[in-house]
DNA sequence: GTTTGTGAACCACTTCACAGCC
DNA sequence: GGCTGTGAAGTGGTTCACAAAC
């Protein structure tokens, strides 16, 4: 390929590590923040502070989207900001659907900062007929039934699984069917769904006992080592 | 060391790596499960399959707590179970508090299923003065001026923080500062803590641009391969 | 002088593949 | 014949350390 075609290319066609995809979320809160505070320009090892990480570790990650820094400077804190933001698909909406509207259904319903980074939930869904028809902040819930016909008219991007876990595998299933190629399980419980689908799990007691067995090893004596949230 | 002693010091000692630990948990609720429908023996394979992991990975992660299993047979699920359990260190109780009762802490707190393991919600905390003295659970919400002294009468073992980002590092501290050293941060901040202190971390909006970023590149054609929730 | 971008070394974890035991 | 436990090989990610650019 022509080297003067490269940028035509540009930054979505390079292999990102999945570690760097996890931690770009992180660095651009930052940014935002640093953005508001009228910061133009900021080091890698400023970031690296901010973000709990390591300087090394935040230019390896920026390097993979580009060459957006200034040796003897750092980083502009806008254009890393949009560069980032591209990256991760934020510039373009995506619509979500929640399903399962017990209390933490409710509570991720009522959860403002969805739609500050281009996540807005279209629909609720609810097998208890007793909840169907509810509204929560103007979206009224719907049964379980209607899934098909509305992802077939709004495309919903990605779904977000707060039922039972007896029943989310079908729930997961049926999203799969509904055209979803993006869930978020919070059902204690693991989820199977096709290769192409992206499936990520969020599981209090999973990290509660995690934190349980380093509480175990402090409280022995153990001298294990620092270690951080994954998430 | 003499041999014989060996056993006396049981499998606490050993050193088992950080991804393992994370997956304890997942093989442990398959366990319940299958002790449930009364399965006495389970191979790596079958383990395997139902925790969403390949079988080399069960048997080396199992082969860390001890050798529990037999050669042409399997695993017995009771003991592999309580193996793991102890392991865990849920074989005791670990004192929970959560501070913050917004939406998501009000989920949390009625959450069924702390109980189940080992951990009991034993303190709530809430800066806003309204909220303070409502009963959730049978348990009345404290205001945060009572943490130190809360901590003190009960030894709270483990903080789950649900409070607004722009608080979260103060509460964090106060946490620390109350003996507290395993935190649960639901707040969409980085929080820094002594390097004794356990800290994870669960952020919807870190695991809505992960799916965003996979979206993209699943919409652009990118032919990724498959990525599985860490959390 | 400062800070990036990056090969190279290192480390943790995963997977393979098979000997050893049932 | 079946299944575990584990060295050895492979993979992905982190950290080091420094030349290149400002």
């Amino acid at each position: 390929m022509p080297l003067f075609l490269l940028d035509m290319v540009g930054p979505v066609s390079r292999r990102i590590p999945e570690a760097t995809v996890a931690r770009l979320p992180v660095y651009l809160r930052s940014l935002v923040e640093l953005a508001g505070a009228n910061v133009t320009t900021v080091s890698s090892e400023r970031l690296a502070e901010r973000c709990g990480v390591n300087a090394a570790k935040v230019r390896k990650d920026l390097s993979h989207l580009g060459t957006y820094g200034t040796r003897g400077v750092g980083y502009d804190v806008d254009v890393l900001l949009s560069q980032i933001s591209r990256e991760l698909g934020l510039t373009q909406d995506w619509p979500v659907a929640i399903v399962g509207l017990g209390n933490l259904g409710h509570a991720l319903a009522n959860y403002r900062g969805f739609g500050a980074r281009g996540f807005h939930v279209v629909a609720l869904f609810d097998a208890d007929p007793r909840r169907v028809g509810e509204r929560i902040d103007g979206i009224s819930i719907r049964p379980m039934e209607d899934l098909l016909a509305v992802a077939a008219a709004t495309h919903i991007a990605i779904g977000i699984i707060a039922v039972p876990a007896a029943v989310a595998q079908q729930v997961a299933d049926r999203l799969v069917d509904a055209g979803v190629h993006s869930i978020l399980n919070f059902a204690p419980t693991v989820l199977t769904v096709p290769a192409r689908v992206s499936l990520r799990k969020v599981d209090l007691s999973i990290e509660l006992q995690i934190l349980s067995f380093y509480s175990q090893r402090l409280a022995d004596g153990v001298d294990d080592p620092a270690h951080e949230a994954t998430a």
